[in-house]
DNA sequence: GTCGTCATTGACAACGTTGTCAACATTCAG
DNA sequence: CTGAATGTTGACAACGTTGTCAATGACGAC
């Protein structure tokens, strides 16, 4: 029987007080450790408070208290099960429980609308902090919370019409260094298969693409370039249909993870994957063990974790000074993959 | 300058009541979507919380409630970043918030300690529910604080010396019926590598092999037998040591993900990724791009956190009746390392 | 012995909200 | 036209806690 009949409301301070036989405010004193107590009347109350299985309310206290922090902050990712945003959400978590202070989590799904709703939601329930990995174009509505004392800091993505601390990633150099990386080995034709270009970093990676292939005075060619990709399958079917074109790319950029893992797939399946040099953006598990082992740009989810929340709270500890935006770098792990020279 | 100089503190009831010229009692309706408030004075409320960006207050709101509830419940993982953790907490969250429910989502790290620490930390924030990949071995303090009111399921792992809820993978069977794959295909050899004796499913799943094996009259033989392995790298020494037996194994047995990788890495580095057969317990993402794939034995987190969801939430919704365990299976993918045969 | 200082303690109001209940206005049956 | 029934509205207390401030007692200095 989950719940008991004997199910009880919890003691309040009031029964704790009652059974020490002291007063309301002595007993808020010892439990929020407070000085000028006395040894005898505190070993009481915490007596009363073990026999009584009393636990501090903290609806209650925060709602009284004058800086009305909640001891909590909200967390909105792309998808708690992204192992990027999972890690990422390990570090803060971990970060915040040493502060005592704990962490919503949840997922947008890039759904711009969800993202209101949860910040709403967050609002609602009065978090101190909000670290977000955003979905929507326009985040001009935070104006109005952060004024009301919530602190904002933002991953992966950087605020649009809004002035707030950013913790991003070197997308665009990333991208750049990674297919230049593929020209040093030769190569001329080389395809980009990207995510959705309404994702900001996907633009960003986008960007560097062309960045590397202009500084070498190479024109972009529109049919090796794939974008709003948004699944492995979808990468698979793009990954064979560009092995199907006349002249045919010699290496591949993909650039984010799920995408690279398609065009794994479409390399095996076409039997090209030691003939067609390949470089993907976010490592990929196990990757290591593939032949040819995959050459990627990592990003590092524990220091962007760590950066973002350190940032956060030096904000809840009073920091008033101007945005930064950080940029972690990412690092180019050569493997294999990347280093397949082109025909010939 | 990210806290303005013009801060506000968030506008109440109070104001919202004075600026649309009604009473705070009128406001608490309208926000809460009651019936009973004409159109005229609703119209002339919504718009105050507008024009001032109210929010509700839900701390507030919580505390003076009948009902006590606080919309949010915990989830104490054993690893956040964990791929299984993170997406049976991916499943919670969306489950939870179809109906306006937060999660607060922290890590154990296996460390019995973190366990109490966060029980309590959410006992003090009154969540309505608890789901908990417990580290601990005995679970009866949680009587407590389900007296108190708390909905608690176990996941992945059963509650001890404490009845509750809990959703469960079929680690013993499972195993069992993998150890026979590899039996079915000749071996008589078989290696068993798992996690940490300590963790109540690593326990199950080398029962799982000892049934197994005793069911063909095989003696479980020390040596092949390597446990309290703590991570990828030691199972990859582990596996090597195997191999350098007088005797080694001609099949592997590897109990968990993180196993499963070091063994395919160890095998691949002594070139006998061909000749020795392998089964991992745990599906392992990209293992079917590997040379040879990798036979699994997949769990379902999806339905994992479905389950303990549901069931969380009808005890919220105050289904009395007795607690149930509910056992997950694990499917078996047949992907060619569990099918090689032994020599000769 | 008186006074001031300091440490300890408690009475009371307040945080922002909602449950309770009473007051009032409107409608309709008889 | 009366009375009951129905629908709106608001005054007030209360949820469990902490900030404020005053009361008390002990102590030492004069």
């Amino acid at each position: 029987m989950p719940e008991a009949p004997n199910a009880r409301t919890r003691p309040t301070i009031r029964e704790v007080a009652a059974l020490a036989g002291t007063s309301l405010k002595t007993v808020s004193r010892v439990v929020n450790g407070e000085s000028g107590v006395s040894d005898e009347l505190s070993l009481r109350v915490r007596s009363a408070i073990d026999r009584l299985g009393y636990r501090h309310n903290l609806t209650a206290s925060s709602l009284r208290r004058g800086d009305g922090k909640t001891r909590s902050v909200g967390m909105l990712a792309s998808n708690v099960a992204n192992p990027l945003d999972a890690a990422v959400h390990h570090t803060i978590e971990e970060i915040a429980s040493r502060r005592g202070v704990v962490v919503l989590a949840s997922s947008l799904d890039e759904d711009p609308t969800r993202e209101r709703q949860l910040v709403e939601a967050f609002a609602e329930r009065r978090v101190d902090g909000l670290i977000m990995m955003p979905a929507s174009h326009d985040h001009s509505y935070l104006v109005e919370e952060r004024r009301m004392g919530m602190a904002i800091v933002f991953v992966d993505r950087p605020p649009a019409f809004f002035d707030a601390d950013a913790v991003l990633v070197d997308n665009r150099d990333g991208t750049s260094r990674g297919v230049k990386h593929l020209m040093a080995h030769g190569h001329r034709r080389i395809a980009f298969l990207g995510d959705r270009r309404s994702i900001v970093t996907a633009a960003e990676r986008f960007r560097g693409y062309v960045d590397a292939l202009e500084s070498t005075g190479i024109v972009v060619e529109p049919d090796l370039v794939r974008q709003d990709i948004l699944d492995s399958e979808h990468a698979t079917a793009a990954t064979l249909d560009l092995l199907s074109l006349d002249e045919p790319p010699t290496a591949i950029f993909a650039a984010q993870n799920l995408v690279t893992i398609g065009v794994v797939r479409g390399l095996r399946s076409a039997g090209k994957h030691h003939d067609i040099a390949l470089v993907g953006f976010d490592d990929v598990p196990m990757s290591d063990l593939l032949d040819p082992a995959i050459t990627v740009l990592a990003q590092d989810p524990a220091a962007i974790g760590r950066q973002a929340a350190t940032t956060l709270f030096a904000r809840l500890d009073g920091d008033r000074s101007a945005t930064q935006t950080y940029i972690v770098p990412t690092t180019m792990i050569t493997r294999g993959s990347g280093e397949i020279p082109p025909p010939r």
